[in-house]
DNA sequence: AGAAATTGCGCAATCGGTTGCATCTTTCGG
DNA sequence: CCGAAAGATGCAACCGATTGCGCAATTTCT
């Protein structure tokens, strides 16, 4: 087998079609299960293609059809729970389907998100997939892809624009749901932190609770907001300036799971008690939000679903399946999951 | 700008060679900066390349060149710190010099496995980063690698074999140290916990662990070792094995954070108290670890390091900058943190 | 000045698969 | 038995970058 330096020949097309004495196109054409190949000519091909390991070569099929078979995905950052399963889910669904995964991470800051935009647009990737960073405010570094007419969908960290489709869920909903949730509890002061106001996410979970103090008839107070960079850290830093306040709040709505834990911590290790004192719900279900005690109540939502569904769409779109529509968005489906932490009445 | 369609011609060396009545193979050369091209027509190349916004057509140099500049990676599972850290380090390092990155899970099954190695077989990856899923015991799965001599190197989870290079920490020493440190708050009869004995970083964590006990003349007892497939579910459920053990133990060496906690909560749900009664030290610094209360002491090694470091020698070893030595095994420093879970003493 | 060496660039083939069009063969109705 | 339609395959150009070899122009050396 092996010809003694170890490196086998790779066979191509060309080599098939010489041992069989037909020309390359037809090979080709067989490979493709072109109707327009009999069906013995079909098998004969396949069994030498097979016999010998024949490997199609990528490069030269993309080459030729203009496409590099390759999907773009930038995220803030890979190593948060909830972003690594949006690319378990995404990377399942287009392997599929022959395509590959381009990653790359912004760090948050929208400088790197350009840069990376910048090198899969270079790379041609045939779309692009992102969520995006805490300080992007505008998609110009997007404009490539849109004027190429590359498909872009935005997932989780949107921004409405009529060029790209966008999957997330109803933040406005489940901030209403998580906040409602609190005041059933008995809550009347209730704080929220978040992230800067500049991503759809951060935005429409502070009107959901919004939304529902008002309907509890309870007072919004824009220093009942507290804006963080919602890092673990941050939480921490914060619980001590809550503590500093003239009279403790009774609930605080968290806009991720390890913010409100960081919280959590800095507040416990005063002699705070949750939930009597002071009720948390957080958001995304991230494993730690079992780890902590009291187990942390909040938003659940399956990134790896998201992945799916952004693969799906994206891959339709890709193969014709599925006809542009670029106004799409998708909501999917979010759960309060209630846990000790918000719980003052069966305490 | 725009031609009407919005798609903007892709722009080849062939354009920019009519445009300057040169020929393309001058285009080319001067593009790689080719010492045979005078300055001036290589200024005048990048000045019109740049002006019309030239971009290298990667497939058709990838053809030519019977490269792929794509690295192939098999982890375990993605959604996990360390290894989401390590796929960070990788891309950062790799992309620097102009390789893309395929990623594939395992879940921590061979089968799997075997079938990412064939799907980047085929892509045909210049080379391949692996860590070994749970129940590997073979690498017949990566022979064609090997034969093909495609570079291969394993990281964390490795398996000594003279084709390929290894990646990792000094697991022994490791294990060593954290059973000692345990040894020295005053336990006495420490338990381990680990994963299937396949892998060689359980193997060696077992080996360490041993050893302690024996330099402080504790005996080593089988029925002291507990297998398990080390998620915090499995932790939890050993929590109740413990409890029905007729002495408790008084210290706990498990071989990942994650099920290190999930058996802290399991203990402590029944009123155990940690470390008073039960002593605890982890594995890998898992962001959790600092979560739980008490905090856990475990072993600290950077993800993101080793991820580097694999990724610079693939880069060095496909550029040739590096001769190949496949003998190679590189051990990354590790350190014990040590936190409130294990400290008997100064409690 | 004439030969030799160096510099600067172009020709054309190559990588492997795809596809519009042409060509050849078979089949079938009349 | 003839011609047309359908079926099966081949020809050759193409995708875009690379590179060995060759040729011409310029410089250097004796």
């Amino acid at each position: 087998m092996a010809n003694g330096n170890g490196n086998e020949k790779e066979i191509t097309i060309y080599d098939i079609a010489k041992r069989l004495k037909i020309s390359p196109a037809t090979v080709s054409r067989a490979l493709q299960d072109h109707p327009r190949i009999s069906a013995k000519t079909k098998k004969k091909i396949f069994d030498l293609a097979d016999e010998v390991g024949y490997r199609r070569n990528h490069f030269a099929g993309n080459l030729r059809a203009q496409k590099t078979q390759t999907i773009g995905v930038i995220v803030p950052r890979l190593n948060s729970h909830f972003m690594s399963s949006v690319i378990a889910g995404i990377e399942l669904t287009v392997n599929e389907h022959g395509y590959s995964l381009l990653i790359s991470q912004s760090s948050e800051s929208v400088l790197k998100e350009a840069d990376s935009a910048e090198a899969m647009f270079n790379s041609r990737v045939d779309g692009l997939m992102a969520s995006l960073a805490y300080d992007t405010s505008t998609l110009d570094h997007f404009d490539k892809f849109f004027r190429k007419k590359t498909p872009v969908i935005f997932f989780d960290r949107v921004m409405p624009n009529k060029n790209a489709t966008s999957i997330l869920i109803d933040n406005y909903r489940a901030a209403y749901d998580a906040t409602k949730h609190l005041i059933e509890q008995g809550c009347k002061k209730i704080l929220h932190i978040t992230a800067p106001q500049m991503q759809n996410v951060y935005r429409d979970r502070l009107a959901g609770y919004k939304s529902a103090l008002e309907e509890a008839k309870l007072k919004f107070r824009e220093d009942h907001v507290i804006i963080t960079n919602l890092s673990q850290e941050a939480g921490y830093e914060q619980a001590a300036r809550i503590l500093k306040m003239k009279s403790l709040p009774d609930g605080i709505f968290v806009a991720n799971d390890s913010c409100a834990i960081g919280c959590m911590m800095g507040l416990m290790e005063k002699g705070i008690r949750i939930p009597e004192q002071v009720a948390f719900v957080g958001f995304n279900n991230d494993p730690v939000s079992t780890v902590i005690d009291p187990k942390l109540t909040t938003i659940a939502y399956s990134g790896f679903e998201m992945g799916e569904v952004a693969g799906r769409l994206l891959v339709n779109h890709l193969n014709g399946t599925l006809p542009i529509n670029n106004t799409t968005t998708i909501v999917l489906r979010s759960d309060l999951i209630v846990r000790q932490s918000s719980m003052k009445n069966q305490g």
